[in-house]
DNA sequence: TGATTACCGAGTGATTTAGTAGGTAATTAC
DNA sequence: GTAATTACCTACTAAATCACTCGGTAATCA
């Protein structure tokens, strides 16, 4: 899992296609517009989103681009894994030849929080996102976003 | 939150720095041979991790690296923090002048969701990884890892 | 036919990554 | 003392990535 300014635009463009795209489809330039990235570089990642059918194009006046299924089906892991794409960090993958040191210890335990993570974002979709802000919006007083956040949070 | 290679680095070391380090200091030139990392980058991301007390160097012949403080008071988001220097993505920080529009609440759903993944890093230590790991050689069946990931991870 | 939009590829300065090289400072062993 | 060992420090660098510009082509609508 890799998480980069690069997934950031993808998954801020993706917020504003699921906000704004509730009725007919969106153009790009209005969310260069609306989020502040280049056309082009937002042409460059709708490209890697279109390709994992996150996104669907339609050319021409009035054109645009939907969400490519519904907010809810897609995750944010989906979104930054489409744009940020997978690196293998552990050169060994778990099979190689790094026999039961610590140095394969180190990468079952890297490998383990890496997947953790990963399942993290994926239990995270974009329509979850926007239903939470809009339940804030109406007034609820518990940090609707905690879903594991709890006691020791003193870190920083 | 940023999460790049140069942090997978960093918590690697650390873990490795955790495990091997429980009687006595570890030298750089063990990490680096360990995790295959070069000596000079492991010297790049350990003058971070030091200047946030994460680490404590000792001169010398019998020298290297301790923990700066006990595993489980260190943080994956801790680490990470150390070496990969927050940046805020949105321009507007929340105070800004877009106001109210798409972009803004973009902007707060961005930033909810920063913070959510910040709190699942900051919750998640050394220590709870090292034994983690003990529990599952020890014939543990269940995932000891499964902190949050349950049903709905059909995304991929 | 012309405007609009997605789609496509080449190129680019700035930054980051991961590393080399060549030191100095502190500590230990002889 | 002297030599070895280790942390600690600065400067430099090839390669990759980031975010962007430019200049197109293809589809669709009025």
């Amino acid at each position: 899992m890799r998480l980069s300014t690069k997934g950031r635009y993808a998954v801020t463009a993706m917020l504003d296609l699921a906000i704004n795209g509730k009725n007919g489809p969106v153009t790009l330039a209005e969310i260069s517009e609306n989020q502040g990235i280049s056309l082009s570089y937002l042409e460059q990642l709708f490209a890697a989103l279109r390709g994992k059918d996150l996104v669907r194009g339609v050319r021409g006046p009035g054109g645009g681009y939907y969400l490519g299924k519904s907010a809810d089906e897609i995750s944010i892991a989906n979104i930054i894994c489409a744009v940020d794409e997978w690196v293998e960090f552990t050169r060994c993958g778990g099979r190689q030849n790094c026999s039961g040191g610590a140095r394969c210890l180190t990468h079952t335990l890297w490998d383990d929080l890496s997947t953790e993570i990963f399942n993290f974002l994926a239990n995270i979709t974009l329509g979850d996102l926007v239903k939470r802000n809009l339940g804030k919006k109406t007034g609820q007083e518990d940090n609707p976003l905690s879903v594991v956040a709890d006691s020791r949070s003193e870190a920083a």
